[in-house]
Parts: C-alpha cells; sequence; structure tokens
DNA sequence: TTAAAATGTTACATGATTGTTATATTTAGT
DNA sequence: ACTAAATATAACAATCATGTAACATTTTAA
C-alpha cells in the first residue's frame, strides 16, 4: 500500500486554506490546515513532508516560523516553501536564509503550486533515501554502507558493517556471541566463537578511537557503549 | 545546502556586463561575463543553468552562437535568452527556430530582465527534472534513451542503459543483485548473480573514465559513486 | 532465413574477506 | 599475587566474491 503523503498549509485566510487543500488532495496529497503559527506548533510536524507556509501571518510572520523549524533537529529537514506576496530582494534572500527551499509568489497559478510541491518532494526524497545513524562523529548510512569517522571514508567489510550496526541500533545492549552470530552471520554457516572476537578486533581497529565504544562484557559478549 | 546557480553573460559591452552582473548577483545568482562568442566557447559551457546572450556581437553573432550551443548534445538542454535591440519579426522567428527560449528587447528594465531569468529557469528546472539525469559531462536522456559522454553519443544496451539510470537516480546507495534484477530484468526471468556483474562490466567499459564511477561494494552489491 | 546484436553462462584468475590456530594478555575470584 | 577462564592479537589458511574472457543462446532487424 502505497503510503500518503501528508502536507501542512499555514495561512490566516481560511479561503486560500481551503483552495490548496482542495486542489493538493486532488494530486492525492493528505493536507492539514492551520492558521497561524501558533497553531502550526501545536501540531505533530514530524508527521509532514512539506509545509506550505504564508509570509505574513498573525503574530509570527512565516519567516519567523521557518527559523523555529530549522532549529529543532527533529523537524529540521522538512522541506518549506513560503508564500509571498511580496517579493522584493530582501524577502527571497532572508528566505534562503532561514533554510526555506522554494518560495512562490501570490497570486500564483494553481498548476504552478503543484509543480513547486512536487519538486520540493522529490528532492526531498532523495534526501531521506538515506538512512543514517549517528554517534557522536562516527556515522553508518544504511543504504550507502557507508562508514564516516570525523567526515573521513573508513572502509568496513560487510560482516564488520553488520555487526557495528547492530551495536548502534541497541546501545549499551550486551549481545552474546549466538546472537551475533543470528544476526550477523548466514543462518547455515558454522562458526566457532573465536571468530567473532577476532572480527569484533578488526573492527574496533578500523573505527578509530570509537574502537572503545564497542565493548567486551566477559562472559557475555559485546556491545556499544555510549 | 542550497547549490548556487551559474549564469554566462555573452556581451561585447562591459558596461552592460557589468550591470547585468551586479544586479544578478543581488539575486542570488553567480554570474560570470564573456565579450565575444569566441571567449565564451572556451569555457565549460556545462557549468551553466542559462545563457544570457546579445545578439550582435564581434565575428559570431548572438543566433549563430545559440545555434552552435544547441548542436552540441552536451549543451543543447541549456536554456538560452537573447537580448535584442532590433525587433523585427524575422529576427524573433531565427531566435526561436535555433532553440533559444526567450528574448528581451534592448533597453529593457532590470527587473523584467529578471523576471525572464527566473520563469526561464524555473522552465528548466522542471524539464530537468523530468527527463536528462547528469553527472559532469555524463547525460542519459530517459525519453530518448540516450547517453551521451563529453558529447559523444555511447550506445548502450537495454540492460546498460537501465543499470545507469537506476544508479543515477539514486546515487551512492549501494542496490543489491537482487533489487538490481528486479528493477532492470523483467520480473519472470531467472538469471544468476553472475550475470549482472558481466553486464556491469561491459557498462563499465562502455561510460568510459566514468566506469570508475560504478563501484563494487563487497557483499553487498553496486553502486554509483560521485 | 540469416546475420548481427544483445544477453546469458561458464570457467578460471585474482584479490579481499573471513576463519582458524596458537600464543599473549587481561580479568575475576581467591 | 596467583590461577583459571575469557578474551585479544598476530599469523596464516581457507574460502568467497568479483573480474574477465570465451563461448552459448536468444532476440532483433534486414
Amino acid at each position: 500500500m502505497e503510503k500518503r503523503v501528508n502536507i501542512l498549509v499555514v495561512d490566516d485566510e481560511e479561503t486560500i486554506c481551503e483552495v490548496l487543500k482542495i486542489n493538493l488532495e486532488l494530486e492525492g496529497y493528505n493536507v492539514d490546515c492551520a492558521h497561524s503559527a501558533e497553531e502550526a506548533s501545536k501540531l505533530q510536524l514530524l508527521n509532514y513532508s512539506l509545509i506550505l507556509l504564508d509570509v505574513m501571518m498573525g503574530e509570527m510572520n512565516g519567516f519567523e516560523f521557518a527559523s523555529l523549524i530549522r532549529k529543532e533537529p527533529l523537524t529540521a529537514n522538512i522541506p518549506i516553501i513560503i508564500c509571498t506576496a511580496k517579493d522584493s530582494d530582501t524577502d527571497l534572500i532572508e528566505g534562503f536564509n532561514r533554510g526555506v527551499d522554494d518560495y512562490i509568489k501570490k497570486p500564483f497559478l494553481m498548476r504552478e503550486l503543484v509543480l513547486r510541491v512536487k519538486s520540493v518532494l522529490r528532492r526531498s526524497d532523495k534526501n531521506t533515501n538515506s538512512d543514517i545513524i549517528t554517534y557522536k562523529t562516527l556515522q553508518i548510512d544504511i543504504i550507502k554502507k557507508k562508514c564516516i569517522i570525523d567526515g573521513e571514508d573508513i572502509q568496513l567489510t560487510k560482516k564488520e558493517f553488520e555487526m557495528l550496526q547492530l551495536f548502534l541500533g541497541t546501545r549499551e545492549k550486551i549481545f552474546s556471541r549466538e546472537e551475533i552470530l543470528d544476526r550477523v552471520w548466514e543462518s547455515d554457516v558454522l562458526v566457532i566463537d573465536r571468530t567473532i572476537d577476532v572480527n569484533i578486533n578488526r573492527l574496533r581497529k578500523k573505527i578509530k578511537n570509537y574502537g572503545t565504544n564497542i565493548i567486551t562484557k566477559l562472559g557475555y559478549g559485546y556491545g556499544f557503549k555510549e
């Protein structure tokens, strides 16, 4: 089943909200409306794949709200399109500085808006294609099968990568050798415990100072200590 | 980080170049100038998202230069705006025949020019997003099923083309052989992993130096490294 | 039908990954 | 500190994954 894309429209004019909602829903999107930045901030923003923002609103203007969204790490990656009546240079520059992804001038053609929406969503789609797990300056990308430490590309073998992924997925948990075998090795192979130890060590050496984060729990197994 | 859009201005009058440069840079574009078609052709045109061309220049006039840009497969898709003092119909017709995207008459208001620039860029954005995928001097046209490298037409077979398209669509992502099979081969065929390897290699050889961009991730599969 | 092009398979070479063994070191308990 | 058990580590061996050439089969176009 195809997951529906949620879009949040924030505009103080009820009519505009309605028009946007109807048109975007025709395109297959799911649209919620808020009539002020304050109202919008009460919503769970994480649910939305895109936020359409009017510049002029009550207490807080669109740019200020955009800034807020960007500052919060959890929501920092949600694409924002600003709708503006003004089109002065300062507006544009302010917008881009605040991390707005696109802007559109009022009055706009619905057709044009829909194209912008699609384009922005397509772009952000590419980015979400990365599934990244981070610990301090260490990050692993599950899609790209990449490990980066302090910006440096670390070449891990398959076993090394998957053990690290396993540990980072549930930190502090101590994985028994048996469990590591189950989850990192093919189901049919039969290797001895020492093999895991050796691979743990190879991993430790490669991930620099983070090697010490992989801890040995004597008699139990291994885990990642934050 | 937002990538800056590069615009190339070609005009023999130094003053006009300067004015255009200043104004477009205020809009957030990156502007380079050339004072003749000859000078412009020495530049790496692919870097530019738009070329602003004066009709009247030294040896080669604007239309001739536009023709050249269009003939070269690599640059054929760069939008061109012609600035003209004359405004006879024949000029217009000639311009559009040669693939010019828009024209503007001198003397023009800076404000108007900026609007044209934005409009053309917006249009081209739409097109390039849908049909053509580019990486440096390699481009593939999804509609025409064509692959062009350094202006040279590269004959790729269907499998080769589709693998390349798959990889370029989500760069850096490592595709497992299973996924490649799913997305490039018909659903009912049953081919062995070695088949993919062999086809990967045929593709690598055909796409010249870009062959090394197709990377092998041992134990996982293949991907396109930028 | 025939020839050429595309795609698939096989077999072997090569290098990288992984496994094992042997020995050193660490740890926990006394 | 001493001992036994557990783990670390180095060196080597075995295996595995991939590259590649040559050939086989299928598809396409004339």
